[in-house]
DNA sequence: CCCTGATTCGC
DNA sequence: GCGAATCAGG
């Protein structure tokens, strides 16, 4: 009754461009798109000429986050409920706890694993950071500019939407809805994207130095 | 094996 | 113009 299969049309161009233009991948891509497949994404770029992105454009476009568009965005079920991650973030052979920081003033909190909250009890009053995020004061500024870089393009993925192969790198505080994962390629047998096993994975020796 | 983009070429 | 098949690579 509509659409003549799945064309090129001026809007799902539009959506090409500005995707391409943040960086997402060909796959990515078609998989909002839908329909098409990457290597129709791939041609219609190379037709577009619009092939080898550079940083700059990615620079340009990415939206603000919770932008109120009505843009094809991912729908996110913000349900805090307990059910169990399907891909279970945890237990991850993890990052070991750092010698006992002999840094007084430091509170022997957390490591730096994320995806610790425990839903079932409490749901964490907003307002606490309870959230994942790892001490800063243990990651190399350089490490955490470049995750804080990844998490403004991440794709947000609800719990749901996590599969074997995206990033689960919590972001946000999950008692409230402005929490997702980072939904990013994840490395090959790793839960994180190259950003967040940089942070999440830190060489012993590494924080060692750091704190020489 | 998972994934990436690049290219070719029949349609 | 389109995109599957294929290539080259991580």
């Amino acid at each position: 009754m509509e659409r003549q299969i799945m064309s090129w049309t001026d809007e799902r161009v539009e959506t090409l461009k500005r995707m391409w233009a943040e960086g997402q991948s060909a796959s990515q891509i078609a998989k909002e798109l839908g329909g098409v497949t990457r290597n129709a994404v791939i041609g219609k770029v190379h037709r577009l000429g619009l092939s080898n992105r550079t940083e700059e454009a990615a620079e340009v476009a990415p939206a603000p986050v919770a932008a109120p568009e009505p843009a094809p965005q991912p729908v996110q079920a913000a349900a805090p409920k307990p059910a169990a991650p399907a891909a279970k973030p945890q237990a991850e052979p993890h990052l070991r706890v750092v010698e006992p920081a002999p840094k007084a003033e430091e509170p022997a909190d957390e490591p730096a694993a994320p995806v610790a909250f425990n839903p079932r009890r409490n749901i964490i009053p907003a307002g606490q950071p309870l959230p994942p995020q790892p001490s800063a004061n243990e990651i190399s500024p350089e490490t955490l500019a470049s995750a804080r870089e990844i998490e403004k393009r991440s794709r947000k993925l609800s719990l749901m939407e996590l599969t074997e192969r995206t990033c689960k790198w919590p972001i946000g505080d999950p008692a409230t809805d402005k929490f997702w994962f980072c939904g990013m390629p994840s490395q090959a047998g790793k839960p994180y994207c190259e950003a967040h096993v940089s942070v999440a994975f830190q060489p012993m020796s590494a924080r060692r130095d750091r704190r020489r």
